[in-house]
This record gives structure tokens, sequence and C-alpha cells, in this order.
DNA sequence: CTTGGCACTCGTCTGACCGGAGTGCCAGCA
DNA sequence: TGCTGGCACTCCGGTCAGACGAGTGCCAAG
């Protein structure tokens, strides 16, 4: 059905028009791309390429432009993932290693993407439920209160202040701290309850309908609530794409301000083995349904701190963006492994 | 010069351009506003209004719009805030009052103030810097390194992670705790270094030098690199204007994306006590001079902890903007003063 | 100082027209 | 069977002229 030379026509219809927004007709592509067969042949595989779904017409005298399902096949098939220069390398090391903390990483990283790319970048901070705990501090700040600092190995500071149910003692509070922090050091927050699990059994007994009360909330405070912290850049790339989206723009600048939508669209694929894209109608999320999303997770394999992409018109350079995602992706990777 | 009924009609232009986005013509104002008068009549005084530099042309024979110093004549003297109906008021509170912390208590107010206003809202954390300190916390993370957290009475929580110039044993970082807490506990940061003026005076000879580095180190990044932090939201209103910015659309995303800038518009005038406002070309922040920005501090009076306000274009409802951002940053204020 | 009248300006809308890019189809050729 | 050149057709985009109308500026009169 669809031999190599009409691939190769997709290619370049694709290619064409990503760079020049314009539909592109069936003589230009036969002269520019070296087809070597003539503009009929290759309208004939257009028609095919038009049956199949993979392209379509603005109207009847205008060039071809690619459908999602043109692109998703340019993707998954046409293309690979362009690797940086390594200046462009050089340059992404340089600038992330200049970050002083994570906020900053993070900062840098979106900055870094929507640079690179030219799209809007979306960086999520390092999960707490896949972090594990470099060190968690109780303090006593009122009879009835504390504030619980957990710092995690990817850097990450979260702090959150607790009613309790009953006023504590300072050795009180300084027993719960040996407690929970022979049990929790070097733990991942997901394995926190099984870490827990025994302390009450082992406390005294006198501290102990307290102790289990303690429990609960901080269990419920960090595993069961875990703050997810989304970090959004170069909106300002959007207007670039007026034409694109014509009144478009604004339901997907609506979408970009929902942490939920940006959760969901990082969540739903953050595996740091590949980039993965989402092509327009493909996004679940209403409002982004014009739009392509590159994504990859960050970390280890298997187990990673979060995910960071770009926002784009279906229209982009898939390619170059799948390099960038990916090149930046790992330093960040790498860096926080190394803190 | 300006005789009432010119103000009047300047009145009236202002009005029905940012109700119709439309240049407004003697005709439609002379019997829509009843003023009594004729169009000719209007005319001239439009015409003398033109001569003042209140109001512009277009082009010959359209209507007229107000320029930068008509809307500031506007607001300066033709109008007032617009207090909140009753039920708009307590919609605020009681939206407000569901915040479970300051993040919170920021997420809300920014979205809340873009939801009245329908522009682009900013809300700046309290500063850290005017804030007075509630707890100080030090954590002796490893010999050579401390975490401080820093609780203000705004319920902010910052922290650093110092690297030491020498190493700490627990005798001297508990000691420190002690002498940092008893002297800053209540103290408004900006007071720390004169509160701390005495410390290694009064400390025992052998941890001097150390704690004097220490003390260094803790008001640089404390007091003198204080962070400020600002939310944006509700970009996506920006969109409705796509009129009023043909191709500003742009150079706006891209100033709102700067904290710096937001600091600027906030910073220069945060105090709580009035509503202020910038018109166009008195921005001094480039990329949006076509905008107005309205602010307001919130917090005590001579003391604010923070600003906050809502940017939009020029042609926008004054009153109507001036009053919402009166309300929230009041609400605001009356909140954490509370907390 | 206000008013009605009037000529004038100028932007916008409409419809007609044209050129060009591009297509689809067909018949011929390898 | 598949490629090619040719050709008629479609339709978009730009340009141009003309009509319309909103609005102005000015003037003379009340």
């Amino acid at each position: 059905m669809l031999d190599d030379r009409k691939l190769e026509v997709l290619r370049a219809i694709v290619e064409d028009f990503v760079s020049t927004t314009e539909p592109v007709g069936s003589k230009a592509l036969a002269q520019r791309h070296g087809l070597g067969v003539s503009p009929a042949t290759v309208r004939n595989d257009m028609a095919a390429l038009e049956d199949e779904g993979f392209i379509t017409h603005p109207h009847t005298s205008a060039g071809r432009i690619p459908t999602d399902k043109g692109y998703r096949l340019f993707v998954d098939k046409l293309s690979s993932v362009k690797p940086l220069s390594p200046a462009e390398k050089r340059a992404i090391q340089s600038f992330l290693e200049g970050a002083v903390d994570l906020d900053d990483v993070v900062r840098r990283s979106v900055r870094l993407l929507s640079q690179l790319t030219r799209q809007v970048a979306v960086v999520q901070y390092p999960s707490l439920s896949r972090s594990s705990v470099r060190h968690l501090e109780i303090v006593h700040l009122a009879p009835n209160r504390l504030l619980l600092v957990l710092i995690t190995d990817t850097g990450r500071v979260e702090q959150r202040v607790l009613e309790l149910p009953a006023t504590l003692s300072d050795d009180d509070v300084a027993a719960l701290r040996s407690a929970f922090g022979s049990r929790l050091h070097g733990a991942r927050l997901v394995d926190a309850p099984a870490a827990l699990a025994d302390l009450p059994d082992s406390a005294p007994t006198a501290i102990r309908p307290v102790l289990t009360s303690v429990m609960t909330v901080v269990l419920e405070t960090l595993v069961d609530q875990p703050e997810e912290r989304i970090v959004l850049g170069g909106t300002a790339h959007l207007t670039r794409h007026l034409t694109d989206f014509p009144q478009t723009l604004r339901p997907v600048l609506e979408a970009l301000e929902e942490q939920v939508v940006l959760l969901k669209l990082l969540g739903e694929v953050n595996d740091p083995s590949a980039v993965h894209v989402k092509i327009g109608e493909e996004n679940n999320v209403e409002g982004l349904r014009s739009t392509s999303v590159v994504t990859m997770g960050y970390g280890p394999d298997g187990s990673p701190y979060g995910g960071l992409g770009v926002v784009g018109p279906t229209r982009m350079d898939y390619a170059g963006n799948m390099g960038s995602v990916r090149a930046v992706a790992r330093y960040v990777g790498e860096l926080l492994a190394g803190a």
C-alpha cells in the first residue's frame, strides 16, 4: 500500500510544511527534494496518502498538509531523535551546573528547554513519593503544633505544619524525631508506611497513642497528599503560532495554567527510557487538542524523579524537540542523582 | 480651560470606549449620555480635549479615543474606586478563608483577582525582609553543613542550606540555635543585623570565630539576598485583547515571565494605603507600555508584607479593577495579620 | 456660547476581476 | 503496471473601483 516513495513523499511534506507553514504542492516538492519523479507522480502518491488519512487539503487548490495521523507516522517511522551538537550539549551542561539549588535547577531547565525548542516548556519537580528521605526534621513549634521539614535525595525541601490532636512535651518530640529519623532515613516515601509499621509496637506504651496519631498525620500529609509542583515557561512562544491556533490560543493558555492538566501531561508517561510524543487529538486534555506534547521522564530508569517536556503546535520540529527534551532530561537526571 | 462639561465629555468617552472598544463619535455620545447639548457642541469640546492631549483620532473620520493622559485624568479626577457588592465581598472572604497555608492563600488570591477583574493577576509573597521571625530552626545536616529553616509571622517558610567554612559539633549548633533563636524571635528580618550585633561579644570565646562566620553567612542569605517570589495567573485573559495589542501580545507575555519585571512592578509602589495605577507609557517596563497596571500593597500601613495587582490593556475598567484589587489586598492583609 | 447646516475626509464594505498555484483526470508511453 | 505530460477546472488572494456612512471641522446665525 505505502511503498518507500510514498513514505518519502510524506516525509517531504511534513518537513516542508513544518519549516514553511505553508501547504506544500506537488511541483515544488518534486523538484526541491530530488525524488527523481515528476510532479504528476507525486500527485498520485499524494492522493494515495490522502486516501489513507495521512494528509489533507485545506481546500481544492491548495497544497497538502499532514494530519495528526501523518505526523504520527512521521514520528514513529520517518524520523529519528536528533542528537544535539556538541556545542549545544556543552552549553546545556554548563548552564545547568551553574544552579545553586533545586529551585534553580528547575528554573534553569525550563528556560533552557524553552529557548532550545522555542516552545512552551514544562518541568516537574522531583516527585516526592518517588524520592527518598535524606533528612527529616521535626520542630516543636508549640505544644500542639509540629513543623515537619523533609529533605529528599534530589534536594527538594518540603515543609508542613501539623496541628496535633494532643499536646506533646519536648521529650516526646525528641523521641518522635529519633524514631522517625532512624526508620525513614534513606527510605523512599512510598515505602514510608511499611518502614513505620512496627513503630507503635516498639515504642514505650506511654506515648503510643499520640505517636500513632502523629504517624497517621505524617503519612497523610507526606505520602497521601504529595504536593506536586510544576513550572512553566516560554508561553510567549505561543504567540508565534497565532496562525496555527487561530482562536485556539485562549484554551491552550487556559489549559497550561491548570496544574492538574500539566500533571496529567507529565504524569501519564514519565518514563526516562524514551521520549514520548502526543500529537494533536491524541491528547486527552481538552484545550490541547491542537498541540503536540513532547515529554520524557528524568532520573533512574524504573523509578524516575519526575518529567519534563515541551508543548507546541502540531506543526513542530519533532526530531529537534525530541532531541532537546531528551538531552535536558538526561542532564537533569544526572545532576540530581549526583546531588 | 476645561470646564465641567468638557470633563463630563471625557468621562463619557472613556466609559463608552472601555465598554465598546470602539472610537466614540459626537452624535452617539450626545444622545446616549443625556448631556443636554447638541452633537456640535460636543464636537467643540472634543476639539478642545484633543488640543490638550486627552483624546485622539485614529483617523479623520473616526470617533475619539482616550490617550494615556486622558485615562490618567479620568482615574485621578473623574472616577472613584468602585466598592464591591456585599455578595462579592462575601465570596472573596469565604474563598480566601478556605486556604490551608500561605502557598494556598497566594494561589487563591491570584485566581480570585484574575477572575474578578478578568485580567492578568500578579501576587507577591510576603516579602521576607519586612516580615518578622516566628521561628528559626537550625538543623545540623553534616559537620560542615547547616539547614536553616525560617518561619515568618506571615506563614512563609524559607529554607537554605549553608556550607560552613569550618566543621561544627552538635553542641556548637545547639549554642548557635539558642543564641540566634533568642535574639531573632519576633524581630523583623531587616532588624536582624542589629539584633545580632552583640552576639560575637557575648559568646564564649571558643566558638566566637566560627559563630562570626556563620552569622555572616546567615545574614547574607536571609537578609541580603531575600528571595522574592511572585505568582502570575490569568494570562489567558490577554487573548481577549488581541485587538488592543495587535502584535504587542508577545512582548507583554515576555515581560510577564520575567520575575525581575514583576518585582519592579509591585516593588515600586506597594503601599497598602491606596491603590496605584500606572497607565501605558507611564510604565517603566519596556513591553508593558501598552498596558495599564493596577497595584496595591497588602499588610499593615507603613510596613506592607508585599504587593498584588492586575495587568491589562489601557482600555480597562479602572474603577472596577481598582475596587477588586483593593478588596483583595485588604482581605489578604487581614488574613495574614491574623495568621 | 450654542446650534444647525454643510462640505469634506476617509475607512470599510461590496462586488468584480484576474492571476496563480494546485489539483484531478486522461491518454500515451516504457 | 506504473510513470509522465497535458489540460481543464477550482479556488484562494490580491487589487481596484464605487458606494456608503460615520464622523469631523468650520461657519454663520441665534
